[in-house]
RNA sequence: CGGGGUGUGGCCCAGCUUGGUUAGGGCGCCUGGUUCGGGACCAGGAGGUCGGCAGUUCAAAUCUGCCCACCCCGACCA
């Protein structure tokens, strides 16, 4: 596909805009360096218009998918990004992706939305032309621009507002089926995202508005990315936060105490200590023996009712909001301010505790009702209760794993201490089950005739984010440091020293005979200094720049490596050869190994 | 949606507090010349409704109001 003629370009008639100030509105590495060398401009917030090479790059990396998903047999399709409303009324998405779904209206005023993903065409695709279980099982796949309108779009790229994505989606027959196929997109993506030359983990995460059971993130470790995730080296166990388990402690901690509180809770006074760390100040205890408590509205569907919840965590620990949300199968939480709980409750928010506790729905954390005894507020303003225990002393209400993961937190399946990173989500998968298939009627037949909804799963991977990811991993403070996988060109010819006589010529000849063996070559044939080609092609991040200047006089031009700097010389007779050579063994640098990605489904992912 | 910030030639910015000549600088661009191994130099030149609208004023880039766009923090987020 990249060989042959469209594989080289002359940098005087490449619209290549480089930039040498860097632009006021990138903040991350990766979008900044895109729009210094001319990969893409902005067109509105989080709308980019992508340039030669930044449409290449993207090409690259898009074909790396199609020949991974080709690979497991999945078929391409083309859909329309353009979709009757109707359709996300029917799965019940327009009312949950909310102000995110982008709608319009055509000329009659019917109303569109701009497609977010395809899970609704595809389920309609589905029940009008799958009837019979010889149909099925079946992967389709597309590549094209989704849409979303994101509050806020930030870091280019990162979280734009349009963005080129792949989404491939199962249909099979049985939960068997779709198990098999979520098999075969991990691998597909293990492949993918090691070939574009990622660091990356394969983690648990939260389904969120797509819904159904299982699903994984496929999360490309870097510093910017919104995704946090937390890993065991241990056993393997690894989650985005969002999702990750608390650990269920063992047996009560030891902050129970001396005296433990062993006949009931103690009332204390505490004069002006509203928050833990006062109150850890006051008492000269660990955060970890107290507990607080927080307030939160929830909303519920389809009716929009509204419920003050109060959440019971460990002092030292955070709430995390989505497994609040999930216990409570709440669809929006918000904060409570102070004014409306103390109408709910009677309870001032510094000072509030679970005992006696009226007016808000609780919830306890399980580390908290596991039997240990914590300091908390007593419901009056300047008392607290110390060694109040769940169970003994006040009703839990709903018991649930509440808190926020960490690393640094013991390991839910085998204790040992987990590691944490931030990253980018590049890919999600959701083995989805029946939930689009049941609301939308996507049915098939069996071989007895009985009539089934078709299991289905879908796979998601961020196109453009991907680049975005390979970038933020792959620069340093010249420029991008393309791995030879999704580079726009692997090579630059670069002639300069117009003093010597023959180098325009030799780097034309070099270029042809690069050109003719398929190698994917720019030429600088700009009418420009040496020192700004070498710091364009740096910041470009040609794998390899081959300079024709002074030592053509011996017969050589020199090769260097944009990673490492490494330089040598090499005969101009069998450059091209060479630096063919060079490039194969380069696009092979990140080319997984046999049966990479191939496990089982439920083996670690790395 | 809440908080903060910024809008001045293609890019980065100064000028605004304290209204007042032809609105500036650097980079880039065009022409000519000298240069030519890590973003050269000289000379000449083009390019701006100062985000928009309304107001205050003899006079607005500068003051006031409204609006818009963009950026950052938060909320939100397959």
């Amino acid at each position: 596909m990249w060989g042959g003629a469209g594989a080289a370009v002359r940098m005087s008639t490449l619209l290549a805009p480089t930039l040498r100030e860097v632009p006021a509105e990138a903040e991350t590495e990766s979008h900044r360096l895109m729009l210094r060398a001319g990969l893409m401009r902005r067109l509105a917030a989080g709308i980019y218009s992508h340039l030669p090479l930044g449409q290449r790059a993207i090409a690259k990396v898009e074909a790396i998918v199609r020949q991974e998903m080709d690979r497991q047999g999945a078929q391409e399709v083309r859909l329309p990004l353009v979709q009757p409303e109707e359709l996300w009324v029917e799965s019940g998405r327009s009312a949950k992706y909310g102000e995110e779904l982008w709608r319009l209206k055509d000329r009659h005023g019917r109303p569109f939305v701009l497609a977010p993903t395809h899970e609704e065409v595809v389920t309609d695709l589905a029940r009008r032309e799958i009837s019979s279980w010889r149909q099925l099982p079946l992967i389709l796949y597309h590549v094209s621009n989704k849409y979303r309108d994101e509050p806020r779009p930030r870091a280019g790229v990162m979280r734009a507002r349009e963005f080129v994505m792949k989404d491939a989606y199962s249909l099979d027959r049985d939960r068997d089926g779709l198990l098999a196929a979520y098999a075969r997109m991990r691998a597909a993506y293990a492949r993918v995202f090691t070939r574009c030359g990622l660091d990356w983990r394969v983690v648990e995460a939260d389904p969120g508005t797509i819904g159904g059971g299982d699903t994984l993130e496929f999360v490309a470790l870097a510093d910017v990315g919104e995704a946090e995730i937390v890993w065991c080296e241990a056993c393997g166990y690894a989650a985005n936060v969002e999702r990750a388990e608390g650990a269920r402690p063992a047996e009560v901690e030891a902050a129970e105490g001396a005296d433990g509180g062993a006949a009931g809770p103690v009332r204390i006074h505490t004069p002006g200590v509203r928050t833990i760390e006062d109150l850890v100040a006051f008492a000269g205890i660990p955060a970890s023996a107290t507990s607080k408590i927080l307030f939160l509205w929830a909303e519920y569907a389809p009716d929009g009712r509204r419920e003050l919840v109060a959440a019971l965590v460990r002092g030292d620990r955070q709430l995390n909001e989505i497994k609040l949300a999930n216990a409570l199968g709440a669809v929006r939480l918000g904060m409570a301010d102070r004014a409306d709980v103390l109408a709910q409750t009677g309870a001032p928010v510094g000072s509030a505790g679970p005992v006696g506790l009226r007016g808000a729905r609780l919830l306890t954390d399980l580390e908290v009702a596991c039997g240990g005894a914590f300091a908390i507020g007593a419901n009056q303003e300047d008392w607290h209760l110390f060694w109040a225990k769940a169970g003994r002393d006040f009703d839990p209400g709903q018991v649930a794993d509440l808190r926020l993961v960490g690393a640094g937190d013991p390991c839910p399946r085998c204790g040992d201490a987990l590691r944490g990173a931030n990253g980018v989500e590049v890919g999600h998968m959701f083995a989805l089950g029946a939930v689009y298939s049941q609301a939308m009627g996507a049915l098939y037949r069996d071989d007895q005739g009985r009539s089934h909804p078709i299991e289905m799963g879908c796979y998601g991977i961020g196109i453009t984010r991907t680049l975005a990811a390979v970038i933020e991993r792959h620069h340093d403070r010249d420029g991008i440091v393309w791995p030879f996988a999704v580079a726009p060109y692997h090579v630059a010819v670069v002639p300069v020293a117009a003093g010597e006589d023959g180098t325009r010529e030799a780097g034309e000849r070099l270029y042809a005979e690069l050109r003719g063996a398929g190698v994917e070559t720019v030429l600088d044939d700009r009418d420009l200094r040496p020192g700004a080609k070498f710091k364009d092609a740096d910041l470009f991040g040609w794998p390899l720049r081959v300079t024709v200047g002074r030592t053509l006089r011996d017969g050589a031009v020199e090769l260097r490596q944009r990673r490492g700097g490494l330089t040598e010389r090499i005969q101009l007779g069998g450059a091209a050869a060479a630096i063919r050579a060079r490039v194969a063994a380069g696009l092979g640098e990140t080319e997984p190994p046999p049966g990479h990605g191939s496990q089982a489904p439920d083996a670690p992912g790395w």
